[in-house]
RNA sequence: GCGCGAUUAGCUCAGUGGUAGAGCGCUUGCUUCACACGCAAGAAGUCGCAGGUUCGAACCCUGCAUCGCGCACCA
């Protein structure tokens, strides 16, 4: 079969996707005999499209599976997507109001839920099938979704249970409020944003001695109505007469105690504090210390709620803000503003200041925390890179209770019931009775993820598979996600046995880098600097941007992102191609070749060598994970130690009429190329498989032939000794090529070479190095005598001179000194070394003897060199 | 304030104790019979700064600086 002149990647990934599909090659099977190898899914969200993100994330889970199969394993990549609460119904709640004006409280909690559903229909897909087109061999036939049926029923289950256990409860307390999408959040969804505010000093009049004012510093005067009390550091000089005494709070007038806490930093502000217990966290543990009052002075969705201050009341906390300051002012209250930086809480989804609201929610006590910490101090689970265990670690070690509800329809809703009439609280699968109400709160997303490695896997698929091999994920969830997972893993135990090794949900955790743009700002829609894969994917291929990607990607590090980096990707693959077309022009290839190693060229020798260190290489590198060297090293063998050298190398003896030679390279050909489409398969999946069926390496699909094992010399001695006298050919031809440059000679001129050595072994390979120099000629001469001024190299195969016509002496003086001065500098920092004594005894003998080699090296050019500036003199 | 990363060629990044590397970009020469998404040659780096350990440090230790990320505090 030929190949077309340029690789086609649209048609050929689409092809070869389709029929990998309809063969189901991705297909895990729970009763295979094979060691079992899993991956689930990080699951996008449904209203997610393709990020760079996630086009890092998969390929990288994508690679795994490839390999693993390639392995021999049974391989489980269990896709699905994620229901995300808040996001979709904003996203859903966006469009109902876009194209039909209305709100979810417009339609009703039971019809708004079925539009959701219908959008899911309609958008949630999209990602799935953007993971197609990337090459993503997931066993697509186990699609979940965190809203199926029995995942929900799972939930709910864990729900009871925690319940029953005592480890969920409800209770009133002060939590996180997104007054945009009006709901409770977690701690982990609450963004620490730093602010330009103002800080207000406000004026309290003392009760006791009229006329006399303390002044309070604040950020917040919008919520001076809320205030319950003054109060003070009990040790401050300054205030300790005044405590017991009363304020009058200057809007809403009423009379407030001052009071004495340790929380009170003296040296902030004034030293005073305002305490509004129903507005802030630490204001209401004050506030439960001291016995205040709680007083509500917002709405749930940010506005003031106070009817005694009429022109506050209403307004939006902002805005409230501005017109309390306004009313101070008025009053003479307000001392003065100042400018002020403080951090304060965003939403991470809605973006906007979160509230700390006194709240009744669901609270869960977090379980196995301990335990949790301990198998991956004892690395039954290894993180990727290491240093997030410590990240990992200081969240357990300081973890509170995880607030689960949320007062948003579209979701897990609460397997909580109340009695109509006398209140009581029932928690299970199925309500008691009609007189019971179910609770109108679902439960937080993450509450339903963190079961996610194991609830989407049936019994049997649970047995082979369940513990995953690896979870590849970013560090960013790593609270959210990959912690809370293993606290389930540890507290339901689905797995085989009783033991911690067969309950933890993953042995792995690979953390991704995240990425950015050039300048090293996050990708963000807002910001408009994230590429659309799918557009890559059209301009570069998918296994161009999966390899691309991958080469740039350091273990870890973020991934500062640049297109360019992409083409060269894509330049890989189609390098690949012309490689392999190459190869099938001079006739078919072998799907076993022979390889005669007593026969093999010098050339051929170092090749298979440096193929079996790539080889290493590459297994070692999978074993960190450290998938940019994996790519790396292909790369370079590939392109360089095959492309460049040993193809070119093995021209003459593909053009040349001796048939066992041609024979002999071809050999080596196909066992190169088969070997490297092998290796690069889990990164280029489509191109690869598309050459080895156009080359006819394998009956089967690439996907499942075995991983190429290192070439056995049989006679290591003589490859040994090949190899020297490669890499000398080699280091003669670049010295050469350098003359030719420095001589500006074009490089489709024709030239002559003298090669003064008395080496006769060296003579059977002059037409390959001729070759490679573009040279009509090389004559070997050990008793050359060179005219003066005739351009010549130093080489370890002995001196080389460029035949020209016209020579200029002054000119070829010149480079000669420069090029002894380098050695002469060289072999200075060589014999300095050599002559200390402490290195000589302490350094490992194989440095020392390199450095001997070196020394003898150096010598022998500069000799060469000085002998032929002399003739020049 | 505590912790974690990063700092290497103009750019993006490899390189964890033994002669500083790659790709891009740049300069020069090539439509040489697989590939111009290519071939060949070249210029370009006091490896953030200061100490220390070592025969030897980009690499190990200490301190500092700058950038980024967590956590805590933020009236």
């Amino acid at each position: 079969m030929e190949l077309s002149k340029t690789y086609e990647p649209a048609a050929v990934e689409q092809k070869w996707y389709a029929r990998w599909l309809e063969a189901s090659d991705f297909h895990a099977d729970a009763r295979s005999k094979k060691e079992a190898f899993s991956i689930v899914i990080p699951p996008p969200n449904i209203t997610g499209v393709l990020t760079l993100g996630h086009v890092l994330n998969n390929t990288i889970q994508d690679i795994l599976a490839r390999r693993a199969r390639m392995q021999g394993k049974e391989v489980l990549w269990l896709p699905g997507t994620d229901h995300a609460g808040v996001a979709t119904q904003t996203a859903v709640e966006k469009s109902l109001r876009k194209t039909e004006k209305i709100s979810r409280r417009d339609l009703g909690r039971d019809e708004f839920v079925r539009r959701v559903w219908e959008w899911q229909e309609k958008h949630g897909g999209i990602i799935i099938e953007q993971l197609k087109r990337l090459g993503c061999s997931c066993d697509w036939s186990r699609l979940r979704f965190t809203l199926d049926e029995d995942y929900e029923r799972a939930v709910q289950k864990v729900f009871v249970d925690l319940y029953n256990k005592g480890l969920i409860y409800r209770g009133k307390r002060m939590i996180n409020w997104d007054p945009a999408a009006q709901t409770a959040l977690s701690d982990e969804e609450v963004i620490p944003t730093p602010q330009k505010g103002q800080l207000y000093y406000v004026k309290y009049e003392i009760v006791e001695e009229p006329g006399r004012f303390i002044e309070i510093a604040t950020t917040r005067p919008e919520t001076i109505m809320a205030d319950a009390a003054l109060a003070v550091h009990p040790d401050d000089k300054r205030y300790q007469k005044l405590v017991g005494k009363h304020v009058w709070r200057p809007l809403a007038r009423e009379k407030l105690p001052i009071i004495a806490d340790d929380a009170i930093d003296p040296k902030f502000g004034t030293g005073g504090l305002k305490v509004t217990p129903a507005h802030d966290k630490v204001d209401f543990e004050i506030g439960q210390r001291h016995g205040l009052p709680v007083v509500d002075a917002l709405h749930a969705d940010g506005r003031i709620n106070c009817p005694a201050v009429p022109e506050l009341d209403g307004l939006d906390r902002f805005e409230a803000r501005k017109k309390s300051a306004e009313l101070l002012e008025t009053a003479g209250l307000l001392a003065k503003v100042e400018p002020h930086q403080n951090t304060v809480g965003f939403s991470e989804r809605a973006n906007v200041p979160i509230e700390p609201r006194l709240s009744e929610q669901w609270f869960l006590k977090y379980p196995k925390t301990e335990e949790a910490l301990n198998v991956v101090k004892a690395h039954l689970i290894r993180f990727f890179p290491q240093h997030w265990e410590k990240v990992y670690a200081q969240w357990l070690e300081k973890i509170q209770d995880w607030c689960i509800s949320r007062q948003v329809w579209w979701g897990h809703r609460i397997p909580a019931y109340y009695h109509e009439a006398n209140g009581k609280i029932f928690v299970g699968l199925e309500s008691p009775g009609p007189e019971w109400r179910q609770e109108e709160d679902t439960l937080d997303t993450w509450f339903s993820s963190w079961l996610w490695a194991y609830e989407t896997m049936d019994a049997e698929t649970r047995a082979k598979f369940y513990p995953t091999s690896v979870l590849v994920t970013a560090p960013d969830i790593i609270f959210f996600w990959v912690a809370r997972m293993i606290i389930a893993g540890l507290e339901f135990k689905p797995g085989k046995t009783e033991r911690d090794e067969d309950n933890i949900p993953f042995r792995d955790v690979y953390f991704t880098g995240l990425i950015r743009d050039r300048s090293g700002r996050k990708m963000s829609k807002s910001l408009g600097n994230s590429p659309d894969p799918l557009e890559l994917i059209a301009k570069f291929g998918a296994d161009g941007l999966r390899f691309g990607l991958m080469r740039m990607a350091p273990s870890g590090q973020d991934i500062r992102f640049d297109e360019k980096q992409i083409e060269e990707g894509r330049n890989f693959a189609t390098k690949l191609w012309n490689a392999a077309r190459f190869r099938q022009m001079h006739g078919a290839s072998a799907a076993e070749p022979k390889i005669d190693e007593a026969h093999l060229t010098i050339y051929a020798v170092e090749t298979l060598a440096r193929l079996n260190e790539t080889i290493e290489a590459v297994e070692k590198a999978y074993a960190d994970y450290r998938f940019n060297e994996v790519a790396q090293r292909l790369y370079d063998f590939f392109w360089g130690d095959y492309c460049d050298w040993f193809v070119e190398a093995a021209k003459n003896d593909i053009f040349a009429e001796d048939a066992a030679r041609k024979e002999s390279v071809l050999a080596v050909m196909d066992h190169v190329l088969s070997a490297v489409l092998r290796l690069l398969h889990p990164f280029m999946p489509h191109i690869t498989e598309e050459l080895w069926a156009l080359m006819a390496f394998g009956n089967g699909s690439i996907q499942f032939a075995a991983l190429p094992a290192p070439f056995d010399f049989a006679n290591a001695k003589a490859a040994t000794s090949a190899r020297k006298t490669v890499r000398a050919a080699y280091a003669t031809i670049q010295a050469g090529r350098n003359l030719r440059s420095e001589s500006r000679l074009a490089s489709n001129k024709k030239a002559r070479f003298v090669l003064r050595s008395g080496d006769e072994s060296i003579r059977a390979e002059l037409p390959t190095i001729a070759r490679l120099l573009n040279a009509e000629e090389i004559v070997l001469d050990p008793k050359y005598q060179a005219a003066p001024g005739v351009p010549m190299a130093a080489s370890e195969l002995g001196e080389l001179y460029l035949m020209i016509a016209d020579t200029d002496k002054a000119a070829e003086r010149d480079r000669l000194d420069k090029e002894i001065a380098k050695i002469e500098e060289e072999l200075q920092t060589v014999n300095r070394k050599l002559a200390n004594s402490s290195f000589v005894d302490r350094a490992p003998k194989a440095v020392v003897e390199e450095h001997q080699q070196r020394k003898a090296d150096f010598s022998e050019r500069l000799a060469q060199l000085r002998r032929a500036r002399e003739s020049l003199n």
